[in-house]
DNA sequence: TATTGTTATACTCTATAACTATA
DNA sequence: TATAGTTATAGAGTATAACAATA
């Protein structure tokens, strides 16, 4: 029989990848999820937090925590929509931005070498690849 | 800024993988991770289930109620070790090995479509790549 | 004493439903 | 009535330690 199943490689190289990001997350003081969601609000601010976590995959009844701890780290701000009080706009906060670049920085690094061995146009297809199965 | 994460990227594409095997699972009757167990041991036998486990990247622990149920449903057999009774080698039956190849042609069927826009240099690379990047 | 398989326990993560305040 | 945010609760998944049998 050939190959492995393309799943199982995809959950391989996955695992790989988030165990070398949480150390790299835990010295900053960032949750995996805490991550994702001020990786989201660095594009843009959420006008909800339903929207935000939409945007993530994630579940809105459980990014409320993770909200809540950014916010009490000063991550980020949570101020009502004057158009609609019972929404809330979430935005970062200036720490919250540089917290994120930092965390972002090591993440990057961390990936470049991972990928050390690959081609230039090998790194290129992949991410193309990639971007286009992700749907 | 520029591109996703490679880690998020990664873990878009693996969920959506997940969510389309699920079904195609269910519909045979099996866990993914009964799967998964099903697919290392139509390699070869294992002669430990706690070989078993580290192969799959698995928790020993909770590979044994999968493979009580798996015993149970006449799709492998766990024999003890004759000389090492404290050992069991695990293999497939006929029955087992069946169910693996209906389950692995329907997910490499999804697969496929899933693929289907690519070129073909396209798809070997991504093969080739992930496989190396799964270390 | 160390190892295989097993069970038990605690802990985390996840999914669902209900509550409040607004609309 | 419907929606945004929140809270509570139950279930699944996970990690850890302890046990019996064998080496």
């Amino acid at each position: 029989m050939a190959d492995e199943d393309l799943g199982a490689l995809c959950v391989r190289v996955t695992r790989r990848l988030i165990d070398a990001e949480r150390p790299l997350l835990d010295a900053r003081g960032l949750s995996m999820w805490a991550y994702v969601a001020l990786t989201h609000l660095a594009e843009a601010p959420a006008p909800t937090q339903m929207a935000l976590a939409e945007q993530m995959g994630y579940d809105k009844t459980r990014l409320i925590a993770i909200l809540d701890q950014l916010a009490e780290e000063g991550l980020i701000e949570r101020a009502p929509d004057p158009e609609d009080r019972r929404a809330r706009i979430v935005r970062l906060t200036a720490a919250g931005r540089a917290r994120q670049l930092e965390a972002q920085a090591d993440i990057r690094a961390m990936e470049s070498e991972l990928l050390d061995g690959l081609s230039d146009a090998e790194r290129a297809t992949l991410r193309e690849v990639l971007a286009k199965l992700a749907g």
